[in-house]
RNA sequence: GCUCUGGUGGUGGAAUGGUAGACACGAGGGACUUAAAAUCCCUUGCCCGCAAGGGCGUGUGGGUUCAAGUCCCACCCGGAGUACCA
């Protein structure tokens, strides 16, 4: 019988479903094992190779461990919410629920064509009002907590009202916006309004006026991740910085947790250090420069002290951060960054103008240019001089856009000897450098003899007052301390990570479950919008619809269009807008949540996905407890995995979930890049294609992208091509004994190269196990490699040979001397393959199943003793062909309910193997011994067969080497 | 620039410090067939040699070791992340 894998992979696919085969349950003996994949956004294109390498990998872990005895939660469901569906809604005026549905129903049939173990009942939609009901009340959760630093964890609101009622902010140390100062008695006097106002400043979802990245052709704001070199990354839009009043999360307040919880986890190397670079914890000094007032007193009419906590005097002092504390000493100047407000102060009448344009022109700057002009020096002196706090020398202030304002405090201590930003400044400008930091011990030189400056972090200080000598770690030390004794600065921990901004001006996403009431403050009178909670009770706050899926003409996002979008407050209830009263009916939020709110829960919702009281249950949690195994890609380090920890450790803070870490372990599949084929043109001659091999000069010829489908190891089909496009219908070819071989490229998968291959027609000509076999046999899962089917038929070709071993049990051909024989081969294999899987070596897996196969067709096949644990060993990687060849084997149930073979040692020991054996290098033979020799009877077996001429009777060795079944090296 | 990766035949890739190139593709040769498909066998890192055999080989140069693709140092080249982060 032939192997019919169209046949029956459908109709093992139909058992599985009919039977429910892949339904987990949250109660069981056994134990548990949680494999997830990243869930896919369903995009128009659907499935390309790229996409199952991941979902094979984790479908093999997660089958294998069920035949481990586990009882393994692999889920699978759809990121559906997203900006596609929605350009597309502005171009067609087609719903995005209706194009995503559709998306959702092609990527569903492509998923199961190639037979995944998902349990389908758990599936999860970002965009189901019953799913994003959670990630609404999550939301309600972190507007309902602030961070206490000294608790290290999330602390309910109402526990700091308390506080404020009682004590105000003495002894507070907790994650906020702006630190405050205030007493009991100032909060007990302040009005609802202003103590909401306050109460904003320190919750973890926040609402606060905030440079963010506005993109202009999206409508909408993006995250920092959202946007690499000053452009948006979907649709490469310009972006810019600009002041706007949006919802932020305060992922910041975790910086510490999100760095220390890397060391916990079982994840790449790369992948935490780009988490580490991204979230950029850095330790050095805040320290407070004063304004140099008798220089400057021209300037300060009713200066105000900026420097509360330290100075008693009115003047007006910069706090810097550095890294290098101890090259205090070689501070020449101070930079500020333009929009640091102490600028129009300190500035003398003279530079005014210069450091107002300075200030305009720096601000109209876009994002983009910025950026692009990085090694442009530009700057502007603001007549004003600071004092060294420690050398009480007079220094001057200047501002330049290399210092920015988002980080440390948006002024620096320049050291130009030693910061090569400040040694570009101090170059550009003429001003003195002067070297305190020294490589070689008391060898100093001319700094103006430098190329560059001295970074490293290494050597010894010099004229560094009290710390010359010392070794740079000690002096910057040295000179903390003293600064703290001093009371002009303390040690500090600086974090490059910003707060998550999270409202996108967008339609399709989750609404927020939030209204604003306007009230009038008391004291100056000022209206203010207060941002109200919509009742937990009433979750999920839905979607509207609305006429049109652009921004507003008034500017507002597309939720501006709904017509029934407002909250009743006494009837709990959305609304026509026309009835909104600002009494109790208001308007509600416009914005909807980015994509990452949605992804950033699924894995917990998946233990209990149906649950309409609870996120999940306490029961299914305490089960579950994390995710054993993650597969996606790295392309998400520093989104989503970054906010799916955070959310997590919140809800951990929360007693929600019962691990502070997510992801246990993590495995990051590597991108399938795209194999484009081309043929070439002949330059002078625009009818004639040469043949690769052909081609003398490449600029005689013009390469064209061709279809990769009309392509089969790289020779064209010519008639395919002539029909392909009508310009090549007459085209002529120069060919290789008769085949036109094309030329190849890695290049992105993409249509425009006509190389995106699609697992459908792979499906259809070889059959899913195929397809799977071959995209493991690619190599290591880690790597991002070039899709290439031209191996797939070796792997089909396996997969036949495989089936003909199972026939040959059919045709009882086996005898006992070889069945021996095959036990051993049957052994190798299950303890390879076994190590292998745990591994995640699935390249070598395969392999090892291609080496088991050939050696038992040239045994002449096996028994059943060897072909039923092959059948299982098999069955996570070639699902179908394994269930088929077990029923044929007689079994009725399905082969994952088997148990994974176990090997025994006895048929893994050889009773000789061959050692060659080493003289020094210089000689080499090969011995045959017991396999289980020891070291001593390695050497008498040497003696005894070594050649007289070279290893003379009697003499010892000076030193033996031996390795069990390796090798032998003697040195004589 | 900084950080992380990787560099092995014509190709994809194997090698707990122990016979480098498993396995597969491609290529060449052959068997079976009227033919094709399918299947099977042989050769296939490079150089010398009819052969037996020998020499050279894991980006480059050093080092550690009886033994290095693997460990250490320096450099060169790719890929990824990040980017005026003080």
């Amino acid at each position: 019988m032939e192997y019919d894998f169209r046949n029956l992979e459908p109709r093992w696919q139909n058992y599985w479903r009919e039977r429910g085969v892949y339904h987990v349950s949250n109660v069981s003996n056994k134990p548990h094992y949680y494999v997830l994949d990243m869930f896919p956004y369903p995009s128009g294109a659907g499935l390309h190779v790229g996409h199952p390498l991941g979902y094979i990998a984790s479908d093999i872990y997660a089958r294998y461990k069920r035949l481990r005895g586990f009882n393994v939660l692999h889920p699978m469901g759809y990121d559906a919410y997203g900006l596609p569906a929605e350009q597309y809604a502005i171009q067609t005026g087609q719903h995005p629920a209706v194009t995503t549905e559709k998306n959702i129903a092609r990527y569903r049939e492509q998923l199961d064509k190639l037979g995944f173990c998902f349990d389908w009942d758990r599936e999860v939609r970002t965009c189901d009002p019953k799913y994003y009901k959670w990630t609404q009340w999550t939301f309600l959760q972190l507007f309902k907590h602030y961070y206490d630093n000294t608790e290290n964890k999330a602390m309910p609101i109402a526990s700091l009202e308390a506080r404020f009622a009682q004590k105000g902010t003495e002894e507070l140390d907790a994650a906020c916006t702006e630190v405050l100062d205030f007493t009991a008695e100032e909060w007990n006097g302040w009005d609802e309004a202003k103590r909401q106002q306050v109460l904003m400043n320190y919750r973890l979802a926040y609402l606060a006026d905030i440079p963010v990245n506005w993109c202009a052709g999206l409508g909408t704001v993006l995250a920092n991740d959202e946007v690499v070199n000053g452009l948006s990354v979907r649709g490469g839009y310009p972006v810019e910085r600009k002041l706007m009043r949006q919802w932020s999360l305060r992922i910041t307040a975790y910086a510490q947790r999100l760095v220390d919880g890397l060391e916990k986890v079982e994840w790449t190397d790369s992948l935490k250090e780009i988490q580490r670079n991204w979230i950029g914890r850095s330790e050095g000094a805040a320290v407070w420069f004063p304004l140099d007032v008798k220089s400057n007193e021209n300037v300060l009419p009713g200066a105000q002290a900026y420097m509360p906590q330290f100075d008693p005097q009115p003047v007006p002092s910069f706090e810097i951060f550095t890294t290098r504390p101890d090259t205090i000493f070689g501070v020449t100047f101070m930079v500020l960054c333009p929009e640091h407000e102490l600028i129009d102060q300190i500035t003398t009448p003279e530079q005014r103008q210069q450091v107002q344009d300075y200030v305009t022109w720096a601000k109209n700057r876009s994002e983009r240019e910025r950026q692009a002009e990085v090694k442009k020096v530009s700057g502007v002196f603001t007549g004003a001089y600071a004092v060294n706090p420690l050398t009480e020398e007079r220094i001057p202030i200047w501002v330049s856009d290399y210092v920015l304002a988002g980080y440390g405090t948006g002024a620096i201590m320049a050291v130009p000897a030693h910061d090569s930003r400040d040694f570009a400044f101090a170059r550009h400008f003429g001003l003195p450098i002067r070297q305190v930091v020294t490589q070689e011990k008391d060898v100093v030189s001319d700094p103006s003899t430098w190329a560059e400056s001295m970074d490293a972090k290494t050597g010894w200080s010099v004229n560094s007052g009290f710390v010359t000598g010392m070794k740079v770690k000690e002096a910057m030390a040295a000179v903390i301390d003293k600064i703290e004794e001093l009371g002009i600065g303390h040690r500090t921990v600086n974090y490059r990570l910003r707060d998550a901004i999270f409202s996108r001006q967008r339609y399709w996403g989750e609404p927020f479950p939030v209204y604003y009431k306007t009230t009038r403050q008391q004291d100056d009178g000022t209206t203010s919008q207060v941002a109200c909670p919509i009742p937990e009770e009433c979750l999920p706050l839905e979607l509207p619809e609305v006429g049109e899926f652009k921004p507003t003409a008034t500017g507002e996002p597309p939720l501006g269009h709904a017509q029934k979008w407002a909250w009743d407050e006494q009837n709990r209830s959305v609304v026509e807008n026309s009835r909104i009263d600002n009494k109790t009916v208001f308007p509600l939020e416009l914005s909807t949540m980015p994509g990452f709110a949605g992804s950033s829960g699924y894995y917990l919702r998946y233990m209990d996905p149906t649950n309409d009281e609870r996120y999940f249950s306490e029961q299914a949690v305490e089960y579950w407890q994390n995710v054993d195994l993650y597969v996606g890609g790295a392309e998400h380090g520093t989104g989503h995995l970054i906010y799916a920890r955070f959310w997590n450790k919140f809800l951990f803070d929360l007693g929600m979930a019962k691990k502070e870490e997510p992801f246990q372990k993590l495995i990051n599949q590597g991108m399938i890049q795209g194999r484009s084929n081309f043929v070439y043109r002949s330059k002078a001659d625009n009818g004639l294609f040469i043949s690769k091999g052909l081609i003398k000069d490449m600029d005689e010829v013009t390469p064209i992208h061709v279809d990769i489908n009309i392509v089969d190891n790289d020779v064209l089909d010519v008639e395919k091509f002539r029909q392909w496009r009508p310009e090549f219908a007459d085209a002529r070819f120069e060919t290789e004994g008769g085949k036109y071989v094309c030329g190849w490229e890695v290049e992105k998968m993409s249509k425009s190269m006509y190389n995106v291959q699609n697992p459908d027609d792979l499906v259809e000509r070889y059959g899913a196990d195929t397809l799977r076999l071959y995209e493991m046999f690619l190599g290591p899962v880690e790597q991002a490699k070039p899709w290439d089917t031209n191996g797939i038929e070796g792997v089909h070709r396996f997969l036949k040979k495989f089936w003909r071993l199972f026939e040959c049990l059919n045709n009882d051909c086996v005898s006992d001397a070889s069945n021996t024989q095959a036990m051993k081969i049957l052994h190798q294999t299950i303890k390879k393959v076994t190590d292998d899987i745990e591994r995640f070596s699935f390249n070598t897996s395969v392999s090892t199943f291609m080496i088991c196969t050939n050696q038992l067709t040239d045994l002449k096949c096996g028994s059943r003793e060897v072909l039923e644990p092959l059948a299982v060993l098999i069955a996570p990687f070639a699902p179908h062909i394994a269930e088929e060849l077990w029923h044929q084997l007689g079994h009725d149930t399905t082969v994952f309910d088997a148990e994974w073979p176990q090997y025994d040692d006895k048929y893994l020991v050889e009773d000789t193997v061959k050692y060659p054996v080493q003289f020094n290098g210089k000689m080499r033979f090969t011995i045959d011994l017991p396999a289980a020799a020891t070291q001593a009877e390695a050497l008498e077996a040497v003696k005894a067969s070594a050649d007289g001429q070279r290893w003379m009777a009697g003499a010892e060795p000076k030193k033996v080497i031996f390795v069990p079944k390796k090798i032998i090296n003697i040195v004589l």
